[in-house]
DNA sequence: TTGAAGTCCGTACTTAGGTACAGGCTTAGC
DNA sequence: GCTAAGCCTGTACCTAAGTACGGACTTCAA
């Protein structure tokens, strides 16, 4: 198979194999002789792996390192033990939407139109700052949420510190 | 107040406060005489405003037009619509991540313990794929998940079409 | 044989929301 | 007056998961 092939039939981007060959995800593919690539079947059976895997909220890196753990000779229970973190991710991370919606439920109960002059009985300003304070507290919300001021991050890649 | 104070009592990185005037999220403070940045109770109370309505899952430009918005004469019932566009966008995301949840959970109780060999009876390799499918073919997961492939992106900020 | 379409590689760019750094200036306390 | 801490600007960098481009090369069908 040619990777526009490949690609059509698993739904991505060409760019995307050669991305993801790159990044560990897809082994190098045999080649013709002028040097394009030619996956096999196992191939396309591999991609559609990595994006189910990725649509179950697994990063990049995470699926990378899961193929990496299944091709050992005995397999761990590590995927079980993702899925299970997995699970209580995805379980924290309904609850803050839960959350959001409620409160974006009262603004809209509230018919509040301003936000930064409220025009509803009780003020839902001071409320929006709570909504987001009674969410800071414990979990931060993930995903496009996770925007909150987070502890500075360790090791970023070309930074040292300075002495 | 100077920046540091004021960062500090919202929470956020002195940097943060250059960016969000940078993008018109708050307006630009008086100066001390030496050109420092002087900033008022209200800086302080704009800026807990907008961490609240990103928490509520708003863009920061999202933000800016409503700030922009509710400062007009008249406020429009804009942020209502917003605020039910996103109860709706919220909704959907939701089900989505329950989705997900339940796929998980699926993997789980099947005890498989490999990606690409699975273990399990009903062989939930096929059904990772079709988990995946079936999130496909109607809405696809926002925020982080959002990978699948989507449609060219239109205007992009310094690209031209090769005529 | 020729021309169009496909592919190669390396690199730069995209989004969103920040964060970091360099090098210089200001302010506050002693 | 001196020194340390804080602030100034502009610019580069960060993450994650791709996407786009340029210029050269290959493949395939007519």
């Amino acid at each position: 198979m040619r990777s526009s092939e490949l690609a059509a039939a698993a739904g991505v981007n060409v760019q995307t194999l050669r991305y993801y060959e790159r990044r560990g995800l897809l082994p190098e593919p045999g080649r013709s002789p002028g040097g394009y690539r030619d996956y096999g079947e196992d191939a396309l059976a591999l991609l559609r792996i990595v994006k189910a895997a990725q649509r179950l909220g697994f990063t990049l890196d995470e699926v990378a390192e899961l193929i990496d753990t299944g091709r050992r000779r005995h397999p761990t229970p590590d995927l079980q033990d993702r899925a299970r973190n997995k699970l209580a991710e995805f379980e924290g991370r309904i609850a803050d939407l839960n959350r959001i919606r409620d409160g974006l439920r009262q603004v809209i109960d509230a018919q509040c139109t301003s936000l930064t002059r409220c025009t509803c009985p009780e003020d839902s300003l001071p409320y929006l700052a709570l909504a987001g304070r009674s969410l800071d507290t414990d979990r931060r919300p993930a995903g496009r949420l996770d925007t909150a001021p987070r502890p500075p991050q360790r090791t970023p890649h070309t930074y040292r510190a300075r002495d």
